[in-house]
RNA sequence: GCGGAUGUGGCGAAAUUGGUAGACGCACUAGACUUAGGAUCUAGCGCCGCGAGGCAUGGGGGUUCGAGUCCCUCCAUCCGCACCA
């Protein structure tokens, strides 16, 4: 009997797209473009899992959808190639991390061909080529000879800034920049040398080196930016990371931080992930306020969001790391407090993290004096307060902050009640803002809002503090001590970095004798001969972090052999935007963030015309793995199947998932499995080993990984793509369970059987037109077909298949007038097994350009409305109504329905939509 | 603690604007065919009940002729952030 031969079909097919570059695209001002992107991977060693194409999948039938419907589709691939993993092979091996990079990639692309992707394959990129990494370090050089203006709210040239020093000296400069810049006039600056014009500009330049507090993952060798870190370890490997001050490359994200924000309104991104990102800028609206020191010309400056609460500070504290600690500490205290703050350095930020509820902290013996009543209040030290967020200080409102007031009780502090309404018990603090201001001086009576003006007014009154907006988002610490990535393109002169000149890109990594630190500690590079510009003065040895190249790939992929410009303006008009985005959300605060960082900067220098990169984001959901385990009886060679485990002392051992089919355990390949089961015994039911499962990490040591090309090879490409979107919705997380993939392989062979010969592997199909029945089963899918994939309900579409199949199948149907049209439906879903059967057609030359109008099914009128009425006695109907009549009409129309009455029971329904043309379709 | 999401049969799940809850698939049961098979086909399959019928979308309450869907409240699970002043 003639069946679907999977195997040769989808290799016949992919040979064919290849050899005639079917899924090549160029730029077509007569079509109307569409750019569909998947998040590039970073081919890791242990090549794809089930769960990774879940989102090239769906991308994929929307991509082939999006082309039947006449767009010109941008769909490409490539890989984030630079990364820690083939940097620490190298290390272990020595084997050249490119070399591993180069490996991984082909058996990636092998796998992605597999499966059956209409990628542009000629358009790929590799972040770790030097003709991509020419233009991450021209983006980088372009950063680095720039400064934020806040006047004119953009990244300008740094000869913008130059002019205005030349001119006029910083006085009239609104710019995001270092803490530490002094004034100076066009005097001062036009005397300084060259080296000290260097260093101011360093500080304000969108990509500078700056003294900062980083993370350090000792283990790594390297710094973290805040998002590789997470609870205190590193993302990747798990390793503790502590704080530590460097001279670091950063990027000055935070200029961006407020559009990063309102840029949020304009694109169609989960909620979540905008909650994120928001979360994570943190923008909070407050005031800066000076506490002058006691006895001392200095005053120690805070940040507060509440500073109609002033009245109730009753002590001031100070992080551990701030500067200002030297000038508070009295004699008599100095003993402790240098104690307090070598304890506190030395705490990991995971022990201080996991130690939030000790309070700590010591007297300094110094005090301030309150801006307003002039009482004296004592300064602490306690590393509750965090250097790294507003101004390293804070005014303690023990009444209104459970932080404060846990050490004001730890410390017998008083605590004094502001707000008339406040609640205050003996444990906790109440952060009210409701009521009236009392014990407060000139803020007495005013609501907590109207005391927060009166209060700024106030201070900025006195020249003592301002209206202040404060951020979370810390700069982007950009430079990393590891070989494996793009070089930073400056040199040194006298500790200044000067950039390399546009034809002196890429500045190429070198070889190195090994991937690890030198002797001194330098970062790898310090160990490559001649890393050296051609003065003779050094290059940079630190290299970029793997977000550089993954913020700006979907523009090169629009122009990807261009070595002229990072892509052309032609190429950029035509493809603007990517209009579909599809990936994890665990690059939510990560590459998400620092692409439209990107974005955001090309578009103020006016290289690009958008200044969001992607107008929709879908996340999709991760796959998690279901692992199997047997039960074995302790201390002897015996399992017991899952339902029988209780009535034994055991204990689960996982199992291959591999070897386990519908939680049934293939019992000799379980011998095979673990050697020292040979001779074990088996306590079964129902003659069945039964396995347990439990939802876990895909991972290697769970033996819960499920490999696609495995499942390719047994059900072929088509099922498993099938399978993979029948699973759920796509943006929902689920365990992978391969249980039920029979069910879609039965279904692409019986689609495939409707127009095959039973008994000789013969194409059939008849010529004879289709009946209203074929026609309407036809008309029905390729509807709902449209509406499924426009709301990306690519599940309900798979099972919407199935049904017009089968129904087609029972009535033995295999016209040409339903092939065709159905083999345009099916597409998305089966390129191998629909493309083999249209060309049977004669018409494989038209398929992949093909702009069908099939898609608008003119049987039922558009915006038709639902009329409640009873039928066959039921209180339920829909009646679809078209325009242009009257109630009465429609009632009179609608009733002259064999099946309806009139409305009868209850009160009538409050909704009675009437208009359109005609009665259309009476839906019982 | 703050923010977000999810909760429907034995399982994965459908239900597009409030209108026959459980489509489709898996598993299961019975039957047919068969060289007895992990193939194919047919039928059944939420729960209770012989039945008529009753009860069912995490629990409780509300709006409505009508609620899985809208509102209130509680519970559970998952994710993100977390001493952010």
């Amino acid at each position: 009997m003639a069946e679907y031969k999977h195997l040769e079909v989808e290799k016949k097919w992919q040979q064919y797209w290849q050899e005639n570059k079917i899924y090549e695209v160029s730029i077509d001002p007569s079509k109307p473009k569409y750019y569909i992107l998947d998040m590039f991977p970073y081919p890791s060693g242990a090549g794809l899992h089930v769960g990774h194409p879940l989102g090239y999948i769906a991308t994929d039938i929307i991509s082939r959808f999006k082309r039947l419907k006449g767009h010109n589709v941008l769909h490409p691939m490539g890989f984030d190639a630079f990364g820690l993993p083939a940097e620490q092979y190298a290390i272990q091996t020595g084997q050249h991390p490119a070399i591993t990079t180069e490996t991984n990639i082909g058996r990636y692309k092998e796998q992605l061909t597999n499966l059956g992707f209409s990628y542009d394959w000629s358009r790929e990129v590799r972040t770790s080529e030097p003709s991509y990494y020419k233009w991450t370090q021209w983006i980088f050089k372009q950063l680095f000879n720039s400064w934020y203006n806040k006047d004119s709210d953009k990244a300008e040239h740094i000869d913008t800034l130059i002019a205005s020093f030349t001119k006029t000296g910083n006085h009239s400069i609104n710019a995001v920049c270092d803490d530490d810049v002094p004034a100076f006039s066009s005097a001062d600056w036009n005397s300084w040398s060259e080296e000290a014009q260097q260093r101011m500009l360093l500080k304000y330049r969108l990509t500078y080196i700056a003294e900062t507090t980083v993370n350090w993952c000792p283990a790594l060798g390297t710094v973290l930016s805040n998002d590789e870190v997470k609870d205190g370890f590193s993302e990747r490997g798990g390793h503790p990371v502590v704080k530590k001050s460097m001279a670091q490359w950063s990027m000055r994200i935070t200029a961006y931080a407020d559009r990063l924000i309102t840029g949020l309104d304009k694109i169609d991104w989960p909620e979540p992930i905008k909650d994120m990102q928001r979360n994570w800028i943190g923008k909070s609206y407050g005031a800066e306020v000076d506490f002058a020191i006691e006895n001392s010309d200095k005053k120690i400056r805070v940040f507060t969001t509440r500073i109609d609460t002033i009245y109730g500070v009753s002590f001031m504290v100070v992080a551990p790391e701030a500067e200002i600690v030297q000038y508070l500490t009295t004699p008599e205290q100095k003993q402790v407090v240098e104690d307090y703050i070598a304890v506190a350095k030395n705490r990991s930020e995971r022990e201080r993290m996991s130690d939030v509820k000790t309070v700590s902290g010591v007297f300094t013996g110094s005090y301030v004096l309150h801006p307003f009543s002039g009482e004296k209040i004592p300064v602490w030290i306690a590393d509750y307060v965090l250097a790294g967020y507003g101004t390293g200080a804070v005014m303690a409102v023990p009444s209104g902050d459970q932080r404060d007031f846990d050490f004001a009780k730890h410390f017998d502090l008083p605590i004094v009640q502001i707000i008339d309404s406040q609640k205050i018990t003996d444990t906790e603090a109440d952060a009210t803002k409701e009521g009236r201001m009392i014990n407060s001086g000139i803020l007495d009576g005013l609501t907590p809002p109207e005391a927060i003006d009166k209060a700024i007014a106030e201070v900025e009154q006195k020249g003592i503090g301002v209206r202040k907006v404060n951020y979370r988002l810390r700069d982007a610490i950009f430079g990393r001590q590891r070989y494996w990535g793009e070089p930073i393109p400056v040199h040194f002169k006298n500790g200044i970095p000067y950039l390399l000149e546009d034809n002196e890109l890429p500045l190429n990594l070198p070889e190195v004798d090994k991937y690890l630190p030198t002797e001194d500690g330098a970062p790898p590079l310090g160990r490559a001969d001649n890393w050296q510009y051609k003065d003779g003065t050094p290059y940079e040895l630190t290299t970029m972090p793997g977000w550089a190249g993954s913020s700006w790939y979907f523009f090169r992929y629009m122009d990807p052999d261009n070595d002229q410009e990072f892509a052309s303006e032609k190429a950029l008009d035509y493809w603007q935007q990517v209009d579909f985005y599809m990936g994890g959300s665990e690059h939510a605060t990560g590459h998400l963030l620092y692409s439209r960082f990107w974005t955001k900067f090309l578009y103020d220098m006016g290289f690009i015309k958008v200044d969001e990169y992607a107008k929709k984001l879908v996340n999709q959901g991760m796959i998690q793995g279901r692992s199997n385990f047997v039960y074995r009886v302790k201390n002897e060679n015996k399992y017991v199947s899952f339902g029988l485990r209780k009535e034994f002392d055991t204990y689960p051992v996982h199992v291959d998932v591999n070897i386990v089919k519908d939680d049934i355990l293939d019992m000799e390949a379980f011998k095979s499995f673990r050697p020292d089961a040979e001779d074990a015994e088996f306590v079964l039911e129902n003659g069945k080993y039964i396995c347990g499962w439990e939802v876990e990490k895909m991972s290697k040591s769970k033996y819960n990984v499920v490999n696609p090309d495995d499942l390719v090879e047994k059900y072929g490409a088509d099922t498993l793509r099938m399978y993979e979107m029948f699973l759920g919705p796509i943006e929902q997380s689920k365990p992978w369970n391969t249980n039920g993939i029979e069910g879609v392989y039965k279904f692409l062979r019986k689609f495939w059987t409707l127009f095959h010969n039973n008994r000789e592997d013969e194409f059939v199909v008849s010529d004879e037109p289709a009946s209203k029945e074929e026609l309407k089963i036809l008309h029905g899918l390729l509807k709902k077909i449209e509406d499924d994939i426009e709301r990306l309900s690519l599940n309900t579409s798979v099972s919407n298949f199935m049904i017009a199949v089968n129904e087609l199948g029972a009535l033995s149907c295999n016209k040409r007038a339903i092939l065709e049209p159905m083999v345009i439906t099916l597409a998305p879903f089966a390129p191998h097994l629909s493309e083999e059967l249209w060309s049977l057609l004669g018409h494989n030359e038209t398929i992949f350009n093909a702009s069908f109008p099939v898609f608008d099914p003119t049987h039922l009128v558009e915006d038709s409305f639902e009329y409640p009425i009873m039928v066959n006695g039921k209180m339920r109907a829909k009646i679809q109504l078209g325009a242009d009549l009257s109630k009465e009409e429609i009632e009179s129309q609608a009733l002259a329905h064999p099946n309806v009455q009139k409305w009868t029971e209850g009160k009538p329904p409050k909704k009675v939509i009437v208009v359109p043309k005609k009665i259309v379709n009476v839906v019982v």
